[in-house]
DNA sequence: TTGTAGGCGTTATCAC
DNA sequence: GTGATAACGCCTACAA
């Protein structure tokens, strides 16, 4: 706590005998040309007195900060963080610091962040929290001032988007429910404004299309991502559809309300209920029964915006639409098919 | 995507038709001694050219960046990512951002992160990351630059530790289960290396002592604070005493691997083994069955290492060990008293 | 009320 | 090889 004074670049020559100019080419400058029993003289001295170079004062000069600013949601949702941990550690690796922004619950704060985060000059933007979705004023920003990368819809494009495909998710569930022989398969979304869910949505209906299953609006239930959301979404649909056999649910998070739900109305998953989710968050395995799920690559989406910005950054043409990452189906336990003969119990509701 | 580029207090002040440092008053500095026509002609041209203050170029001249670094674990585990989420957001409350670094696997990395941040010049810094509860270079650095606030023991003190009774912890934990009857106790720690899982260690044997219970080394099953570690704890846990009719787990998402090789044991929870952990992270009472756990306010925790870490930036002189955070017992589903007559049942095993 | 001078710590350019 | 000179964008005196 004895609050050093930093000590400058000129302090350090001062000490060796040389100008500050030339100290600043070793220490910092790649292009060294000065005699090695001179750079050697400057090393020792910086080493000390403790010398840190200032990145604020390099910055000033580079225009360039090596930062870029991340915007998350709250983080209560694993599912974000995985992303944002893996992103800032992949931009740590290419030598760039995040300096991050939580919403706040609602995220009506995003533009705030936003205008904080381009006031120091990252050099560019991660978008990762579905609750911006909508806010054109962070939109406007993301795309006036610095290169962006976002993990969901920007209102007005132009900004490029990350991600998987959420529709292809929603089906490869449903299609798994199906495959079991599944006929009554209820789902449990995630905030109907969010384009996630829509497309979840629509691949779930694709799926259930495909096999001339009905889709009636009663197998839909709205969440809100938590296990909160999820426990009364499904106590809603078990009171509307009590003969319902599956559920597809839009997140892990709310998979876990789903479970306790639906273990305290006693139906059992998988006998009596089998249950197919979407993020493979890494507990997944561990829940009771283990998460059947289609695993989505969060931490690659964020290591990937970290490389699209990067690029990006660096002035290079990024394509607005890449690829999507690729999902896949983990089987585990809490899908199994239908009970034969046995209709669904009445009791305990 | 057009990278407009930034426009400078000068050409904000060309416009208006007035010095820079005139419009830097009303722009910036807080004392405006400004007619308030100039003001509003200022004003509406910063608004047309899109300014954006410059906070690197401040921060050079004020010596201050209003930012301070965050170094975290790998946050796979949630206790750790809702301190740090409360964290910034608190931060940003008070008006500063927060850089963060997020070690890799192992910890190695704490000492570049910590680096990194010093040659960012952020004014303080919080070390939420029970990793580097022994890394000596990074609290030599700690101590030496910045203020800083730690979650964690730092070797060598000089650094204000913020947290919960830990001891505490493991303490009420053990009690509610001897309350409940139980006697056969085992546990499934933290990695042994760790402080907080020696203290909360020497809780459990506490209570275990004042109560005149064993305290046999077979009780005792390291984990190493994930799901996984806790499963494979448990399993020994078993093996090594089949009789068992209770654990004390040292994280909640422990207890989810816990929860889980109990279940694929063929245990029933609570009415075969009763299950106590640390925590309550968000999702606890989501789990099956609900867990029983005591309370550490995770978030508050992280808030309070901010409001330490700017009171010591701001000069002031603050305890190197404030009071701990108070802990609770949040009682749930997943202890109950032992069964009577019946002894544990050696199939499955 | 407004403008001028000087400097924050660094890098870049170009003489010497 | 080394060192002047200038600039990055802003702020804090202080002078007009």
């Amino acid at each position: 706590m004895a609050q050093r004074k930093y000590v400058s670049i000129k302090e350090v020559a001062a000490r060796a005998g040389v100008s500050f100019q030339t100290a600043g080419k070793v220490l910092n400058g790649g292009d060294v040309r000065v005699s090695a029993e001179t750079a050697q003289r400057i090393l020792t001295a910086a080493k000390d007195l403790g010398y840190r170079p200032n990145t604020i004062a390099r910055s000033l000069v580079q225009r360039t900060t090596a930062t870029i600013g991340l915007v998350a949601s709250d983080a209560t949702d694993i599912a974000i963080a995985q992303a944002s941990v893996a992103a800032e550690q992949e931009a740590r690796r290419h030598g760039h610091s995040v300096l991050v922004g939580h919403l706040a619950a609602g995220g009506a704060d995003g533009a705030d962040i936003v205008r904080t985060l381009i006031e120091r000059r990252v050099d560019g933007i991660i978008a990762a929290a579905p609750e911006i979705e909508e806010d054109t004023r962070v939109a406007e920003l993301l795309r006036q001032y610095v290169p962006a990368v976002s993990l969901q819809a920007v209102p007005g494009g132009g900004v490029p988007l990350v991600g998987s495909n959420h529709r292809e998710t929603g089906r490869l569930a449903t299609d798994h429910l199906i495959g079991l022989g599944h006929t009554a398969i209820g789902t449990v979304t995630g905030p109907f404004r969010r384009r996630v869910t829509r497309s979840r949505l629509h691949g779930y209906e694709d799926a259930l299309r495909n096999a001339n299953l009905e889709t009636p609006e009663d197998l839909v239930a709205e969440g809100d991502w938590t296990p909160k959301g999820g426990a009364s979404a499904t106590r809603l649909l078990l009171e509307r559809s009590p003969g319902i056999t599956a559920i597809f649910v839009h997140s892990d998070m709310m998979a876990m309300g789903v479970l306790s739900a639906l273990f305290q109305a006693g139906r059992c998953v998988p006998q009596d209920v089998a249950v197919v989710s979407c993020d493979d968050i890494p507990f997944a395995e561990y829940l009771t029964p283990p998460l059947t799920t289609v695993r989505v690559p969060l931490a690659e989406t964020g290591r990937q915006a970290v490389h699209l910005l990067l690029r990006s950054i660096a002035g290079e043409q990024v394509p607005e639409r890449p690829p999507l990452l690729p999902v896949e189906l983990i089987v585990r336990a809490s899908a199994a098919p239908p009970r034969k003969a046995a209709p669904p119990r009445k009791d305990n509701e």
